[in-house]
DNA sequence: TTGCTCCTCACGTCACGTGAGGTGGC
DNA sequence: TTGCTCCTCACGTCACGTGAGGTGGC
């Protein structure tokens, strides 16, 4: 029925735009053998072929390996079609939550960077920040012989996946209260994850915001400066403290140097009878 | 300053979860060299390498090669891994519409296919279609020496980079009225694209839709079926014609039962005075 | 003879995973 | 001695791309 000029490979990789290397593999792998070969063992084409090798790369654009290509063309009928087809989809869905995922593991770098290029060490201040949402980790346990920030540190890594808590997000240091990172700030009651999607949250409210450079879990001192500056300001702490490296291994090389940012809510004394002059 | 135990090949592996096999990759390629070689050659980690390969998984994650992970490493500022980071997000934004893409080639597919297996050859009706989206190719020349569907559809996909057409979509015929369907059935003025995204409307209304079996470009008795039933049903044509392969290549193997769906705008005859009874 | 297309190996790529064969300390 | 962890090759994977070296027809 279908009489027609047959194609050179040169020919048929030009009209398809697929590399005659590439046609070659298909040919060698079975997957679109050349519909004749000649005296010469030329490979040609037949110009319906154009439509198959479209199909093919319909699926491979959908993530297809070549080999399932190639048994699904044996058992070729309209409904294990369609099954392959709603099967990749599901895949579709799940690289599509990846990519949202990717996104916001690069919004929150991004913001954190740059809120860490925007300040100088030593910073104190009040901000008002809006709500932001983070994953808890398990109870630190520092009274065991001796242990160091890094031991749990290594235990909440190794039990993140358990709890679901996606380590790909910047992870930071919490403590319940500021008594709690007073009496010992590289100390940690907990871990936690910046993860945007988690199930904590911090609501929107003014917060003492400090920044200060060393290594991790060291601070310096930081914790005075926080208690002048509130002392200086009539302000009382209120809820948990986090600590976020927003500049360290990831951006600095030098271990020493690491920016920390220190956040905890803060409202205005009540009570205060006396107030400084500015 | 940072005193701590060092981890062991598989200590360092089970706690960030990644494959020892992997881990001797990342340190032969220097990407994460391991902090220490102990004197039987043995790998020893330090805990704050958790938090380099946590970042070096993200960027994984992002997509960055490792190439480009460790040339970063050499150049670590925090205004670099914004740029790379910015730059990443780029390559997302490119692989979401691809995603998206895909996806509506895959419901194109499926619609289509679906639309196949619901009917019988022959079938002749009158649907009421919503609008749907497609890409015109420019017009076929039939004239020179004996020229086939095939060269034309050749011509077609050559120039369809230029015209930037997605062949991934299902393609079809295109008859600029029916007219032209009827003096050469396999002959269409254009090839067209079924993308949903294309400049050209087929708009919501009643269409006459027929279903044929067959060969590429042949079709039967098609034209003379659907000439019956717009006599008997007192129905004009108008606008044009398009014919598209729903079964063929790719969800069938026998060529010769390639099942084509043909789809004309069609209104009822006003001046009619003589009504067949049903 | 030159230029062109085609052919068949063979090897490289990327980021690992999987043995094989061997070592070292309890 | 057994069991465990570690080591270093070497090779496989996937879907090609890139030569090298050679053929065949104008």
């Amino acid at each position: 029925m279908q009489e027609s000029t047959l194609l050179s490979i040169k020919e048929f990789s030009d009209f398809t735009g697929i590399n005659q290397s590439t046609l070659r593999y298909y040919d060698e792998i079975d997957l679109l053998p050349a519909a004749l070969r000649g005296e010469n063992n030329y490979r040609y084409y037949a110009p319906f072929q154009i439509i198959k090798l479209n199909y093919i790369n319909v699926l491979i654009d959908l993530g297809v390996p070549l080999s399932v290509i190639k048994d699904m063309d044996k058992q070729r009928t309209p409904e294990n079609v369609i099954d392959l087809l709603r099967k990749q989809e599901v895949k579709l869905d799940y690289k599509l939550s990846e990519l949202r995922t990717a996104y916001s593991i690069i919004h929150t770098y991004i913001t954190n960077i740059q809120n860490g290029l925007m300040v100088e060490d030593g910073t104190v201040r009040v901000e008002k920040l809006e709500a932001a949402h983070y994953v808890l980790g398990g109870l630190n346990d520092f009274t065991k012989n001796n242990d160091t920030f890094y031991e749990e540190f290594i235990r909440f890594c190794q039990n993140a996946n358990k709890r679901r808590i996606n380590l790909r997000y910047p992870v930071g240091g919490y403590h319940e209260n500021i008594d709690s990172f007073m009496k010992s700030p590289g100390r940690p009651d907990r871990f936690f994850s910046a993860d945007p999607l988690g199930n904590s949250t911090r609501p929107e409210g003014n917060y003492l915001v400090a920044y200060n450079r060393g290594y991790y879990g060291e601070f310096g001192d930081m914790p005075q400066k926080i208690l002048d500056y509130a002392q200086d300001h009539d302000l009382v702490f209120k809820g948990p403290v986090q600590i976020i490296f927003v500049l360290d291994e990831i951006s600095i090389p030098e271990p020493g140097q690491y920016l920390s940012r220190f956040i905890v809510g803060v409202s205005q004394k009540k009570q205060s009878k006396t107030r400084k002059p500015q």
